[in-house]
DNA sequence: CATCGGACCTGTTAGC
DNA sequence: TGCTAACAGGTCCGAT
């Protein structure tokens, strides 16, 4: 489900209700996640105030004096704020109960998400090797060039690799290289500083825009208010296999690409 | 080091 | 209508 633009939303989402609030108990229905969720590690958060709600990469990291709570939504996470005795459903895996009766609640029926506690002073290894935040000041099309040389893979490929760079998943990894006209099957290595530059430029606008929209809802995606994203009416590639083109009116084409389908235009992609 | 394939899961949709 | 297969927004890990 989320790229970088849905976890920011589901972010923005939580953030109010969670700031500024104690944690009074930390329950895990279903523990295995991605990874097991450490529930003797997470007492240490009862007691414990919320002081921020960050977002690294596609992580939601919630702080405390502590140590911080680690969530990763996965493909088919969401994360609700209710009543903390509101009856769970299925794949209601985990609540944080907090002191003004309400629990923030995560549900995720594939299980790829994780939860995870990270003590205060250390730096979690999923963390570590992170690359720049696309929004962020050390990224750029001089960035890309650089870390592209002697790389042979598709650029596609390159560019959702979270080492490169973070949060652009195949949905905005299609939009962008439609946007900056580049074929996703090309080496990395041999695209050069200029196209670089407006593929920068494009992945900025583009998570920025849907950022600002809410999101892109497809299945089911929803922020915590319950509000879908509204994205998905600006998408031009991802989706459209076999529809025109909106720039040219070519037939879009879709193959795959390091195991991802991806979609593209055959007369305005080189 | 870079790249590829497999693995982890369940729910929805497309196709027969 | 019903069964089955393919596919889905992610990313780690081991093999090459």
């Amino acid at each position: 489900m989320p790229e970088l633009p849905e976890v920011e939303t589901v972010r923005r989402g939580i953030e109010p209700h969670l700031v500024g609030r104690r944690v009074k108990a930390v329950r895990a229905r279903r523990a295995d996640l991605r990874w097991p969720i450490p529930v003797q590690d997470l007492q240490a958060l009862r007691g414990q105030t919320i002081h921020a709600v960050r977002r690294r990469a596609k992580y939601l990291l919630l702080d405390s004096a502590a140590g911080t709570v680690i969530l990763h939504l996965g493909m088919s996470g969401t994360l609700r704020v209710l009543p903390a005795d509101c009856p769970p459903g299925p794949h209601d895996h985990a609540d944080l109960v907090l002191d003004d009766g309400s629990c923030l609640r995560l549900n995720d029926p594939r299980r790829f998400g994780c939860l995870l506690w990270q003590a205060a002073g250390g730096e979690h290894p999923l963390l570590a090797g992170l690359g720049p935040e696309p929004l962020g000041p050390d990224f750029d099309g001089a960035y890309l060039f650089a870390r592209s040389r002697h790389r042979r893979g598709p650029v596609k490929a390159f560019l959702m690799d979270q080492t490169v760079v973070v949060g652009v998943g195949n949905i905005y990894a299609a939009e962008a290289l439609f946007a900056a006209g580049i074929d996703p099957r090309r080496a990395a290595g041999r695209v050069g500083l200029s196209r670089y530059e407006a593929l920068a430029c494009a992945v900025r606008g583009i998570l920025g825009q849907a950022i600002e929209r809410g999101g892109t809802t497809l299945r089911d995606f929803l922020a915590p208010d319950g509000a879908p994203g509204y994205f998905e009416q600006e998408l031009n590639v991802y989706g459209r296999a076999g529809q025109p083109c909106r720039r040219c009116g070519s037939t879009l084409r879709s193959l795959a690409l390091a195991q991802r389908s991806t979609v593209f235009c055959p007369r305005c992609q080189h």
